[in-house]
DNA sequence: CCTCGCGTGATTGAATTTGATTATATTATA
DNA sequence: TATAATATAATCAAATTCAATCACGCGAGG
């Protein structure tokens, strides 16, 4: 068998099962602990998969991306809002996404529709869609800012080559007070401006974020058409009523 | 036998087993060591098959493994050109990349400088500095192909967005007949576009294009301003007259 | 008959790949 | 924390493969 052929086995067998161990390839191709080695060295180097120890793993795009980490912080809350969120999602329909980690989760449920169209301003988004689904990802253009994101003025400009159906997005915090606000004016130039050129505006934001209220005007209520949150929020009941049935949780009645 | 017969007799057994050794065909063919290789390194050249340690492979086996072989293969190259093309580069300036794996390498001589802005249509690209450097970066806008490259229409207008001071790109082959060219469309529109907006053209060509010729014209030789090789070709002595003091490699004297 | 060109086989030293060994680094366990 | 188990990187030697070179044989043409 030739390096070659190894090479292609190594990464046929890592794509079948996510990880290997050094060992197990040894017994599978025959060949020594050192070969492996070497192997998965020059593998590394082409980008292939990722060295880690006791063998490897395919590459993953949250190695590339460390500031990512905090995506763990409320992670069940997050996904729990994403398997609700789903429920608003259907084939054939285009979507923008802002560069917040609370549209991550959504993927899998991208990754079941067909004929999906989607732009968004975050390359960890793009990225995570472009592996796991076939929907087309369009990325804004512009300024690649800390976190990957993308914003400036070039991105908003880009945002008005678009229209999409529906926007999936979040904020820093959300109270019956001040709306929907948050601490990120990169975020917010680019959100603002989606919300003028998509159909249907739909907020992502778990309970931990009611009743706070940060720097930058987001949106009032009044310009979401759903809000999502993990569990109905206990701090702030006029935000509740004020949502009315625009506030949706795992417990709503979806029509 | 006749040369002929040999080579359609090498042929094939590969089409049927997919790989060879020297070995087996030496014995399978009755001639010696010495003819198989001038045999397999003729077909090589003809496109009909890839050489590989031990042997020879149809190129076809690598299809469905995404180009890592021969990434691999010329890695070393690639990083050898990029120390050559390292010597362009200087702080304040802004630069163009598009999405070949070529750009990659210099990522590394980015970070010692300052105040450099970069444009790219490789997500892998614009990664990598944000990652290692303090570059601003600036992706374009538009579609998400596979490889993770930015192309299309949105891509071609985004690059209007921008001038710069020098430009970086690849291609998949290089000749005095038919000057540069790709096979991938994707990759051909964004850099015309990109040469249209940039002072200085900087093509990065690794010696095993040359001679060679792909489907699609990217430019013409006299539209760039230096071709950096990992050594001077040998097959092209036309190539080489023609490019003049343009072509640069590790040997040459950069003033 | 000689010589040139061409393809082939053989030889040689260099280059590449590989497996084994050892010392070092990391992780797991008591 | 100390110790054992395991993984790693670095190095070496052996086997294999490669590229370059020379020599031989054969047929065409002078």
């Amino acid at each position: 068998m030739f390096q070659n052929e190894r090479y292609a086995k190594i990464y046929e067998i890592l794509q079948q099962r996510g990880s290997v161990t050094v060992q197990y390839l040894e017994k599978q191709l025959y060949v020594s602990e050192a070969t492996i080695r070497r192997d998965l060295d020059a593998l590394e180097k082409s980008g292939l998969l990722q060295r880690v120890w006791g063998g490897a793993m395919l590459h993953t795009v949250d190695k590339d991306i460390p500031s990512f980490v905090r995506l763990k912080s409320n992670q069940d809350k997050k996904e729990k809002i994403a398997s609700v969120a789903s429920l608003f999602l259907k084939s054939s329909t285009s979507i923008f996404f802002d560069s917040s980690t609370s549209c991550l989760p959504l993927v899998p449920y991208i990754a079941e529709l067909k004929n999906i169209k989607v732009v968004t301003s975050s390359l960890k988004m793009s990225l995570e869609l472009g592996q796991s689904t076939d929907a087309a990802v369009n990325l804004l253009g512009g300024a690649v800012y800390e976190d990957y994101i993308l914003s400036g003025h070039l991105a908003v400009n880009s945002v008005r080559q678009y229209h999409t159906d529906m926007m999936f997005f979040s904020c820093s915090g959300i109270s019956s007070a001040c709306g929907i606000t948050s601490i990120e004016p990169k975020v917010v130039e680019v959100c603002q401006e989606m919300m003028k050129h998509t159909a249907l505006k739909i907020l992502l934001c778990d309970s931990t974020k009611v009743g706070k209220n940060a720097l930058l005007r987001l949106a009032d209520l009044g310009e979401v058409d759903y809000v999502i949150m993990d569990e109905i929020p206990e701090n702030d009941p006029e935000l509740v009523s004020a949502l009315g049935s625009r506030l949706v949780t795992e417990r709503s009645q979806i029509r």
